[in-house]
DNA sequence: CGCCTATTTGAAAACCGTCAAAGTATGTGG
DNA sequence: CCACATACTTTGACGGTTTTCAAATAGGCG
């Protein structure tokens, strides 16, 4: 009996939303199913990568780290979104790691199964495009920021982009925070208490909600020249 | 009457090494040629995306300006290399600005003439996934040096990711390394003039020589600790 | 209730950016 | 061929941002 959530979130899924029910059907038959809790691994960076995966419910963050043992959370990714493509579609191995934020269902399709569905359907290879290329994008604004931009800038904007996904609030520590900006805990905090004083942003334990999206752009944008 | 020259870019060219002679042609006439002077700019961040291009020769910087004014340089692209694709793909404006670094030649290719030969050539539709996949995995690595390590082993890895493309003799000036690290000129010339020093790298005016990979790999892995 | 993690605060120092300035190669024009 | 302009290189001093280290508090989960 085919399971009815996962091929939903296989069509609401950015990459296969061209696809009709009998092609999502194919799909769906050349996945598997895995189930996760909180904080365990789905792989390690330096896995040798034989699936790529698709969130169908849960959280799942993708980490790496410096040799100074610091690490940095590249991405999070929720139903709908895929992740270790990277790997995939260049079969070295995994170049960071995966982990639940959550109890985390997710679908994974093997390497060489997914090439070859490519390769019958141009629409979804160009669909993949275009998430690479927005994927790409992304990190290179990013590049961008933590190249240029001071720490307030970098956290506000990373608070910009994560709201732009999630809304206004967000279910992230400071300890989170700070590693998708690229500082410190203790920076990340001073910054966001100024936040707080300002009634930028409001936090409880592991939330931050932001209240004032527009003084935060104003931030991000630069330092307060005037 | 064909330029042969410019078939032989497109087929040395890593997205489309899979084609044969006859689709080649047919990519072939779907391109424009154009002709720059040193310096002068293929088009300019913000820019509405209606080409993506190949370096048949010369080199293009594409960089990107923070709000602080400051210019970083995500890529340079030799003979045989796409630019632009990540606006074409997303068919948002260029994210970023390429600058020839050279008198330079470059094949054109509109969006959607390319989206609907990618329809028809599936393997041409893989190959840019691949493309796409390792320069995400590069912005990836970069990323992450950038926010967790300190402007040595920032250097360090910017000129070994160089060496590995282009050997160990590299066409940049300080700037240019710092730029892309970065960094400041200033601060980039006190660690290169150590990497003199110890004989690590030589350097002429707007050439940078390695002569130490090792040692180099040693710094960038982390602050000498023992 | 106790442990673990997250939050919060403080002080000192390191690192790096900024400003200022001078020297030196490269190429251009006279 | 030389003078000059330009851009790259080089050096020094200072100050600010951010990291680092240390420690105390508080909230949530078992």
């Amino acid at each position: 009996m085919p399971d009815t959530a996962r091929d939903k979130i296989l069509k609401q899924s950015l990459i296969f939303s061209s696809l009709n029910a009998d092609e999502l059907a194919e799909l769906s038959a050349l996945a598997i199913e895995r189930r996760f809790q909180p904080d365990e691994f789905v792989f390690w960076e330096g896995d040798a990568p034989d699936y790529f995966y698709i969130v169908v419910e849960g959280r799942i963050k993708v980490r790496k780290y410096a040799s100074s043992g610091k690490e940095f959370i590249i991405a999070f990714f929720g139903p709908g979104e895929m992740f270790g493509e990277v790997a995939v579609f260049e079969n070295k191995p995994y170049p960071a790691s995966a982990q639940t934020a959550a109890a985390t269902r997710i679908l994974g399709i093997q390497k060489d199964k997914y090439l070859s569905f490519l390769a019958n359907h141009p629409r979804v290879a160009i669909s993949t495009i275009n998430v690479l290329g927005g994927r790409l994008r992304d990190a290179q604004n990013r590049l961008k920021d933590l190249a240029g931009e001071r720490v307030e800038q970098r956290l506000a904007r990373t608070l910009l982009m994560l709201s732009a996904k999630l809304g206004p609030t967000l279910p992230f520590t400071r300890q989170e925070l700070a590693d998708m900006a690229g500082t410190t805990t203790e920076t990340a905090f001073r910054i966001t208490s100024q936040l707080k004083e300002r009634e930028i942003i409001r936090s409880v334990r592991g939330k931050i909600t932001i209240l004032d999206a527009d003084k935060l752009r104003l931030l991000g944008e630069g330092p307060p020249q005037v």
